[in-house]
DNA sequence: GCTTCTATTGCAAGAGATGGCAATAGCAAC
DNA sequence: GTTGCTATTGCCATCTCTTGCAATAGAAGC
């Protein structure tokens, strides 16, 4: 099992949590599964590895995962969960309502934003958790040509 | 009726749309509220005028009244949808995740938002569509004390 | 007022997400 | 291997939001 994943089970053990078939199925799919990830699309790949899936102990299973790092959720622009995975999980996403064009948010704007909510109120962005929607430079492009 | 209500009427007209109870039950319940609305609040103020409000008009009502630029929806932090009302309607969202507390982002904020993604991507953000996830002020001084 | 055209409604069905609860099954201890 | 505690599961009910379709009812013209 690929990292983060090789010690899942004992993280699980440590806090009390127990190491499940259905929790494994979760966990084997989310280890082949790179970036972002759908709650729909997941439920849908565990099925294809054990048709008895069942969503809400996929949800539960996930709830698991995100107490424990290792997965982070946020909500796309249609505001349906999307999970990140792995280390890189600290990100945001830019969203065109236009073209539907998706992209990850980098850090220098990144940056921008923690910055400026820290400096004005204190308060400390969960960056992951965000999504931004508006319109990419080329949809902006043909907006104000046409 | 207040403004921006008073002329909805002839909005609808002009372009071919109806004017029925429903709708004017919906509006009636937009112009004596102010701020945010949650589609269930919205639905429940409308059952309190008329009890055989169905959801999915009010949410057809929401949709062309956004059409016409008199609402603009959202999604909160929990992924569900938000409507704001009125002129001032160009704003996002801070919400923190632990408290629960809401506020508004202000003009600083947004520009630092906006001009970040401008200069990086061409990239331009919808501000109303902005909610940001974190932790407060006070919660994050709470968290890093104890 | 009556007719006609068609935008809207009401309803039913369905997908996504979440929570309660009884039954199941990890796993630690013996 | 067996037992006991309780975290989890599976299922059901509920909530939010969306879509399709037949029936209804605005509103413009006569």
């Amino acid at each position: 099992m690929p990292e983060p994943w090789s010690g899942v089970r004992e993280q699980f053990r440590q806090r009390g949590m127990r190491w499940t078939p259905q929790r494994r199925t979760v966990i084997e799919v989310l280890a082949g599964s790179s970036g972002h990830v759908t709650s729909a699309e997941l439920i849908e790949r565990c099925r294809e590895r054990d048709p008895q899936t069942i969503p809400s102990t996929v949800y539960r299973t996930l709830d698991a995962l995100e107490a424990l790092g290792l997965v982070r959720h946020g909500h796309g622009a249609d505001g349906r969960e999307e999970f990140h995975v792995g280390p890189d999980a600290e990100h945001g996403h830019l969203y065109c309502g236009d073209c539907g064009a998706r992209s990850e948010i980098r850090a220098a704007e990144a940056d921008a934003i923690v910055t400026a909510f820290r400096a004005a109120d204190g308060f400390e962005v969960d960056l992951s958790h965000v999504t931004v929607v508006g319109r990419c430079a080329s949809c902006a492009a043909r907006h104000a040509a046409g």
